[in-house]
DNA sequence: TATTGTTATACTCTATAACTATA
DNA sequence: TATAGTTATAGAGTATAACAATA
């Protein structure tokens, strides 16, 4: 019964790939759900995490940074941009480059959206006893920091 | 200081959010290239896993097991079975419904992915001691059943 | 009247290339 | 010559609506 009957019913649960698809896909929908309000959505709020410590990016690092193509980070900004979140400021050093700097308002809406994010991500984890949700939490950081130095050494651009 | 400092550097290095989202999508970019040969890509492969077990499903209920969208889900399906992967056969029992059946070619063919998607998981998880890499996978497995019913329990289509 | 499978259309997102102004 | 930012266009992917056949 145990495995050849669970496998039978849904041969797919015990996916790896299957399983981490369907928890990322449950968590963008109810983190699109969280920031709906913000313009560019998750991206928006990335962005916003992105600039809102150390010195104001260039469009250029921010669009490294995140893995965004930097002809779309410019409509995103555009949106941040319109509802005064950030302000594009010329770079003093290079006039070419422009650096993105956050205002007031988009400090309060990262807080505000961080809060409903966390809200998200503890209603996905209600279930794991808090040692396996930490254990958990570490495993995935672990394998995103060797992932993103791999990626690193992959990609070019 | 030592943490507003790490914060400074990578400050989405600890974001659930963006943890998840980096590996799910480091795992589909070494998956698609796992099932690049396979019609519909990842897709393909889980229609394949879908009627790879118990009785032959009807089109709308892989959809519905899956989340695709049967308009999209017709494509695909048109796709396998020119490859001789699937055949579509009429429900004796309903004749608006058909029944997809795997060929023995499909079964070659979905036991070739996995291999390639076990040696794509081991890439990711490297790094990870056994102990904690079965831990992950449990906690994954547990949230995806969770967020599952939950989902059933939303949606109504 | 509701459901299975199909087709066609419109819309969104992304990728590519080209252009400007600076370096 | 290379880089930062912008714009425009084409392609893929997705969602919506409508349809034929059957229940």
């Amino acid at each position: 019964m145990s495995s050849s009957d669970a496998a039978a019913t849904h041969p797919l649960e015990s996916d790896f790939g299957w399983t981490l698809g369907v928890v990322a896909k449950a968590y963008r929908r109810i983190a699109d759900d969280a920031v709906a309000t913000l313009p560019g959505g998750p991206r928006g709020y990335h962005i916003l995490a992105a600039v809102s410590d150390g010195q104001p990016p260039s469009q250029l690092a921010i669009a490294r940074q995140l893995g965004i193509d930097k002809t779309v980070l410019v409509h995103l900004l555009d949106d941040l941009e319109n509802a005064k979140l950030v302000t594009r400021r010329p770079d003093p050093a290079d006039r070419r480059a422009r650096q993105i700097v956050i205002t007031g308002k988009g400090r309060q809406t990262l807080r505000r959206a961080r809060e409903k994010l966390d809200a998200a991500e503890t209603a996905l984890t209600t279930g794991l006893r808090p040692a396996e949700l930490s254990a958990f939490k570490t495993a995935l950081a672990q394998i995103a920091r060797r992932t993103h130095t791999l990626a690193d050494g992959i990609d070019d651009c």
